[in-house]
DNA sequence: CCTCTTATTTGCGCCAGGACAAAGAACGGC
DNA sequence: GCCGTTCTTTGTCCTGGCGCAAATAAGAGG
């Protein structure tokens, strides 16, 4: 075992909101029956339509969650963060993976199989309660991410897209604010629902304009208060 | 009380998937707890924004669950069934619904309070963990309709919507399948994210080819098939 | 039966953004 | 440093479907 391996996978288990109100021996317990999982780059968690035996926990990283259509389009689900769960399947008693996990980053998780998620569930109820919460979570914001590919033009969408990855994985640098991981225009495409012709376009007319400042799968946003405006559809 | 009423709500306790596995004497503190409520048609049950007082549990009729933008579109979310919860914020410690919910037809539904609600997830982890499969079934068909909307044309989502629409809510009828309940092409847009205008043009057309059969508010479906050929964007 | 309101249909013009194509540009590996 | 691969940019064309507008039809209520 590496070195603070086991400490990010305990440290992880106890901040995570899935296991939030659970005294140290459950703690302890809920550790004990973890997978540690590594992956690099580009690697895969789990694919559309395996059988699914197990959810993730990561604890560092970033992971790309994807559904391919039976047409053979891509849609991003979501990237997960730290503290993220993914491929929760079991927890709500699904049979196969929905949707295909790919490492952007090197990533650390911790995963549960099935027998011992529906251990933990029968025996700290407040654990389903916590699954519960955070499911809803999920779904209000896939609510509204459909709304707005219901409703709103591309650009807006780029431009919440760009915020939000910007919440979730944004670094400080001295030019404004790093995605701080690889996101192709592709991506950003498949995320937004639109071609990576379009995404391009629109990143090569916010750069111009000192909105941005992107390279080979890399994008800093200069002007975060500039998106928002674009985003609610503001002319200035 | 009126004749049924009592029957209605209790057997439909029992056949709720929320309360599966829960013995006699469970279901009859659940009914007890349980708020009865009726609605005639355009009524709402509760409107986005509003604090979430409590979830409904529909006996009969039909729901129509609408989120409003801050520019003003309307998106159809879902058209809930007997059987289907709907407003369900407080099982997963929402604080606002973020939709509103108006009955199609005339509907009668059981509601459980906030307190309710606490109550018997405490007391029964079992509702809880269904709460958590129901969730999770919701979130799936979101997704899913998610990718069409990202990856499919209008005509497509059009015709999806209503093969939907027929399995929950079709009715046999000589001429074809009749979805039960006043379906305008305004909500058929708002349902499928396109205008009413665009609806107008692909219903006319099918009308022409025999597909469907239409007039104000409603619709038959005459060759589901050929609806499935649509969806799936096969030439013949 | 008449009138008023609410849905629906249809024509027309337009444009956001998709499809196709091809030329750079950046990286990774050897 | 060179080469192949992977990303990105940009041009051109074209069309699905939206916006606008006006006519028509079907109910609802008196």
């Amino acid at each position: 075992m590496r070195i603070g391996e086991k400490t990010v996978g305990t440290q992880t288990v106890s901040d995570a909101r899935l296991f939030l109100g659970l005294d140290a021996r459950a703690l302890e317990e809920v550790t004990a029956l973890a997978l540690r999982v590594e992956k690099g780059p580009e690697e895969v968690f789990f694919r559309q339509g395996e059988k699914a035996v197990r959810f993730f926990l990561l604890c560092r990283g970033r992971v790309k969650v994807v559904q391919i259509t039976p047409e053979g389009h891509q849609v991003v689900a979501r990237y997960a963060g730290q503290g993220d769960m993914f491929g929760c399947v079991p927890v709500y008693g699904g049979k196969e993976y929905p949707a295909t996990a790919i490492a952007a980053t090197r990533c650390a998780a911790l995963a549960w199989d099935r027998p011992a998620t529906d251990h933990l569930m029968r025996q700290y109820p407040r654990v389903a309660i916590n699954a519960l919460q955070l499911l809803g979570k999920e779904l209000a914001d896939l609510r509204l991410r459909y709304q707005e590919l219901a409703t709103e033009r591309v650009e807006q969408r780029v431009a919440r897209a760009l915020l939000r990855l910007v919440r979730q994985a944004g670094k400080k640098v001295d030019a404004g604010v790093l995605i701080e991981f690889p996101l192709s225009r592709q991506d950003l495409a498949e995320l937004t629902g639109t071609t990576l012709h379009t995404v391009s376009r629109i990143l090569s007319a916010w750069e111009e304009q000192g909105v941005i400042q992107s390279g080979r799968r890399r994008v800093v946003v200069r002007k975060p208060h500039s998106l928002v405006s674009l985003a609610e559809d503001l002319l200035p």
